[in-house]
DNA sequence: TTAGGGTTAG
């Protein structure tokens, strides 16, 4: 069978192949593969991976002659939408796409891949990617790609984006999608803006696409050009809720909190078609918190629950939580965090222990230090931000022993720069000495001299002394 | 006659 597979795949169109390859099967079975991929699908559809995969495992187990190509995808989604605890049935799924030969097969490729990238193996993904014979295919690139960017590995993503235009596959709206996004994530402007306007010059319907475009816009947020990010907003005749949340968020991110929560209400009221989701209202929560608006903050966030039904999660609880540390509100957010309905986590704690730091209060400060040590996630900066508590207030024995623990943790930082077409990566050698010089600022330090046309001084300089 | 890749937050 293997053989006949081989044979198949060396043929110039795949599509065709792999019908043949199935109707060559069907043959034999009949109709039970396709009755029983369909209840495989369904489970997937209604959402109940781990019964998909148990249907396939028994069904490989009871008859493995009726498994075809399309079972053997069905149980790779499965796994990559399953919990984490089941990539090992994923790997096992692999190694019976190798055995059966499916491995020439690009959407089984396509999805193995993806399941890798889930399962945060990034080298078996590329190995996946590697290993397929034809690569001449967009959407395979995608995969890749898109499992680097949500692995964060965005300049290698960029690098292969780059590759991939070498290679001439032709560009569509996804894979320019996914290439902004790996921007936005570097603050790769000049490079998106590239890619962006060259891609709508080769083909005008991309600059049409709704998701490319809201990817375009969150570059400018990230960026914190919150001007053309609004200018992409307006342009974008057709917005949905995710082009709404973008921009509040960009407005909101920026210090913009009275546009950002005017952009909510307008959203509201103008466009019905659009309907506020979680995700809003993060973003709503956070421009009350950088407003210092508490009690409209508190408002929103019994809207979110009454008025659209969304359950809060722990984003939220922590956006509230920031409403009130910011607002000098410490007990407030004692409180609220003691009454939450969910575990609070570390970065709650550490929210609040920042805000203990910058007020100077100890008690809270190390009640908010020892939950994050319970929760075992433990940061550089939660010693740093304790020994600046003791500092303020003169306890010197503690903040010395602070100190020495934040020597000891100590942890490279990376940072990315834009040059020219290029995107330079530097490895720094930690913080200084309180730990408080932190990537955010080398790459700050980096950006400005560059614009400044000191460039040469930037890389002799800054850099090298750093990533010694 | 059922197949593969996308944006927001955290």
């Amino acid at each position: 069978m293997t053989s006949i597979l081989r044979h198949l795949s060396s043929a110039t169109s795949s599509r065709r192949v792999i019908n043949k390859f199935d109707s060559f099967l069907l043959l034999h079975y009949h109709t039970n593969s396709l009755k029983s991929n369909h209840t495989l699908k369904h489970y997937l559809e209604s959402g109940e991976p781990i019964k998909a995969l148990l249907n396939f495992k028994q069904r490989y187990r009871e008859s493995p002659r009726f498994i075809d190509s399309f079972s053997v995808l069905f149980a790779i989604k499965a796994s990559s939408s399953a919990h984490k605890g089941h990539s090992f049935m994923g790997q096992q799924i692999h190694a019976l796409v190798r055995k059966l030969g499916f491995h020439s097969i690009i959407q089984i490729q396509t999805s193995l891949v993806g399941f890798y990238s889930t399962a945060g193996d990034i080298s078996s993904a590329r190995q996946v990617f590697d290993e397929t014979p034809e690569k001449q295919n967009v959407v395979l690139w995608t995969a890749m790609i898109t499992a680097y960017a949500e692995n964060d590995k965005s300049v290698q993503a960029l690098e292969m984006f780059r590759q991939m235009e070498a290679e001439r596959i032709e560009l569509d709206e996804v894979i320019v999608t996914v290439a902004l996004s790996a921007c936005a994530d570097l603050g790769a402007v000049q490079m998106g803006e590239r890619i962006y306007s060259q891609s709508i010059k080769r083909k005008r319907r991309l600059g049409m696409d709704l998701t490319l475009r809201n990817s375009l816009l969150n570059m400018y947020v990230k960026a914190g050009d919150v001007e053309k990010a609004r200018r992409v907003f307006d342009e974008t005749v057709r917005k949905d809720v995710t082009t709404y949340t973008s921009m509040i968020v960009g407005y909101a991110l920026n210090g913009q909190a009275q546009e950002s929560l005017e952009l909510f209400k307008k959203m509201k009221r103008q466009d019905s078609s659009v309907s506020p989701n979680d995700v809003t209202f993060i973003g709503v929560l956070m421009a009350c918190s950088h407003g210092g608006l508490v009690e409209e903050g508190k408002r929103h966030f019994r809207s979110m629950v009454e008025d659209y039904n969304l359950k809060p999660r722990e984003a939220h609880f922590g956006c509230m939580v920031d409403l009130l540390c910011r607002s000098g509100r410490l007990k407030d957010a004692h409180e609220f965090i003691n009454q939450m309905p969910v575990k609070p986590n570390a970065v709650i704690w550490r929210t609040l222990l920042s805000a203990c730091s910058l007020q100077g209060n100890v008690e809270l400060g190390e009640e908010a230090q020892r939950r994050i040590f319970e929760l075992d996630s433990d940061h550089v900066g939660d010693y740093v931000a304790l020994s600046n508590i003791y500092a303020a207030k003169g306890m010197w024995d503690e903040k010395v022993k602070m100190r020495d623990r934040v020597r000891k943790r100590r942890e490279p930082g990376k940072s990315w720069i834009e040059m020219g077409n290029n995107i330079a990566e530097f490895v720094s050698g930690g913080g200084d000495d309180d730990g408080k010089l932190m990537v955010g600022e080398i790459s700050e330090v980096l950006r400005s001299l560059v614009t400044s046309g000191a460039f040469t001084v930037a890389v002799t300089g800054v850099v090298a002394s750093r990533a010694a």
